[in-house]
DNA sequence: TTGTATGCAAAGCGTTTGCAGTGAT
DNA sequence: ATCACTGCAAACGCTTTGCATACAA
């Protein structure tokens, strides 16, 4: 069984209060506040039960390490600022893309990533 | 100044003979039929330089350590079988994306994965 | 009281780096 | 003869795991 832990509740709630994809670490930073002394190990544990019950949902982009923002949104895509490299929601999809396939692959999902300046970074 | 080395020829045809980006695993283990012994670490740091003098180039994708492909070919993507892992190149582009960036966003770049069946695994 | 969750430290994994020896020029 | 390149092993950064303790139920 489940038990709610003050450690977890911070954890959840760091990243609830986030605006973007948070790393590890960002969420220990964040988490640490209302838990001091809470390990990475633990943020580590969370991270991935929460990912597993669909609490979290995991945003992996190319080159970067695995980051954490609550799931339950609708089908997105991200854009990562050029210059700070922080990550941020695109709510807008290309659509079907099957087309652009070579013949004889099936695709069933795709990811996109978009790059450049952010607001702040203009 | 820039030796030609055995162990720098066979790791460059290595990856000119596969038909998909490879791991820098699968690359030493390719190169190592021409090349007895050579090691792992010389690996990573021919395809660093191979890629900093514009003859490779990185292919990262979501979640994924990078693969190397000889570079030269056009703008394209990357697909991912859903099965086998295996990474093939798209020659083909949605165009342009920017419009789907939020507003004060700047759009530069784009990196776009598809995921599926490959022609092997359906 | 029970057993899941935690904190710490050690271990894993892929990648990078230091160093002494090798070999291309 | 140089000095870039190599192989090995150690170091790295991030993530996972083992273990004894803490604490939610």
């Amino acid at each position: 069984m489940e038990r709610n832990t003050r450690q977890r509740a911070s954890i959840r709630d760091a990243i609830a209060a986030a605006s973007r994809p948070l790393l590890p670490q960002e969420i220990l930073d964040a988490a640490q506040s209302n838990v001091p002394g809470l390990g990475i190990a633990t943020v580590y544990r969370n991270l991935k039960s929460l990912t597993e019950d669909g609490t979290l949902k995991e945003v992996k982009l190319p080159g970067e390490n695995a980051r954490y923002e609550i799931a339950g949104h609708a089908h997105h895509h991200h854009f990562q600022c050029l210059q700070c490299q922080k990550v941020f929601d695109v709510h807008a999809c290309p659509g079907d893309l099957s087309r652009l396939a070579p013949e004889g692959f099936t695709v069933k999902e795709h990811e996109l990533t978009l790059y450049g300046d952010c607001k702040d970074c203009r």
